[in-house]
DNA sequence: TGTACATCAGTGAACGCGCGTTCACTGATGTAC
DNA sequence: TGTACATCAGTGAACGCGCGTTCACTGATGTAC
């Protein structure tokens, strides 16, 4: 069934809605400094409007995360498949180069999504750390593939994926408050150290240790 | 000149005051969320008196920011001296042993350092971020000299020092959620991942690529 | 050592303000006949 | 197609509450003579 004028209008309320708060953020503020009154003003809406979108406050902040984990996931999914083919070199700068661009594209939902990912609403929390294991589930899957199709020694791929999101939003992190410039010399320093860390596996595939 | 009974007073609220934050922070509380009137109430005292210690709400932030940045330090510089001696698999395992005892002892520290490291507020940021450049120096500096005493090749230990603090800090953030076992499990894929940065920091001096 | 004065940590009342939420309401949109 | 009724997104007034900060004040501690 099409969807009448009411359910559309109010869908593009709550977009609205949700919009403004992620333009209240941009300037680095937190979600829990964000005010009801606040948003409905920035949305063009009387402030009691938002409760027929949003049972209450805390509903309002898990949407926004919810849409962030998705366009997180969304940016950070696009062409899986070829990353296998293009060997591991390449891959690696292509895994940063996407999240580089993922943070360019959106660097309030990143900054929301790191915030709250150690933030006091548990709901929030676990929402992100659900989203992050799968970010490193999905990687690790990738490495073990990628590396099947070469015919090498199966390495620690689980680990591999955790340092590499570790190191990967660690840069980010840095990124956040620095130039243009500046964030392209921490994507390399990244790329390097995600090199390392593949190198590393390969060793101890090899059955190497320190 | 030795310290009048008025200013051992003072000291002393004043650490009661700083000591009352950390509690009310104890759950998880975000600084954002606290409130002076409740630190008041925490530390026994009027919510005015507080402004005998501090200027302002931002100061008592920061107060308590230098704080957990001096415990950190403490913490992590514990016998430098010592890990280049023992080799790199214990250093290793050294490092995140430090880095747990640490988390187990000054829990709501890191949680606050994490969270204030993305807050709003740029002084603390900037103070933070400094802090950690320190810490990420240092471990530079370590594995630059253990490399050396052991005659080997010289590694990327600027890189190697990054993303080992990227690691330990990313496993750190995943054990703030969990129960003292799985900590340890966590802890020991942190030395893993530890390991196979040192394994290709190795392999990348002597001019291995992927 | 005793006295007179200065300092200043701590107090309680008061300020204006925005917070999240509730409520009864209006009026456009949707629906049943 | 027209009419009568139901639904419900949006509104404005009002609620109690705690916020950070100011101010004039008290009384113990410190200091100069």
């Amino acid at each position: 069934m099409a969807e009448t004028t009411r359910q559309r209008q109010k869908r593009q309320t709550r977009e609205r809605i949700l919009e403004a708060a992620r333009t209240l953020m941009a300037g680095g503020r937190g979600l829990d400094s964000l005010g009801l009154r606040e948003v409905a003003r920035e949305s063009g809406l009387a402030a009691t409007s938002l409760y027929n979108h949003f049972p209450d406050m805390d509903a309002l902040g898990l949407a926004l995360i919810d849409s962030c984990c998705f366009r997180l996931r969304s940016a950070m999914e696009y062409e899986r498949r070829s990353m296998i083919e293009i060997g591991p070199a390449r891959a690696v700068k292509e895994l940063v180069g996407r999240f580089v661009r993922y943070l360019n594209d959106y660097e309030n939902d990143f900054r929301l999504l790191v915030q709250q990912r150690l933030g006091s609403h548990d709901r929030y929390r676990m929402r992100i750390q659900r989203e992050l294991q799968l970010l490193v589930d999905e990687l690790a899957e990738d490495v073990r593939q990628a590396v099947a199709a070469q015919g090498r020694e199966p390495v620690p791929a689980e680990q591999e994926a955790e340092a590499a999101i570790a190191i990967m939003f660690g840069a980010g992190i840095s990124m956040l408050d620095n130039t243009v410039t500046a964030r392209r010399v921490l994507a390399d320093h990244a790329c390097l150290q995600l090199e390392m860390m593949a190198l590393g596996g390969r060793m101890m595939a090899q059955g190497t240790r320190l």
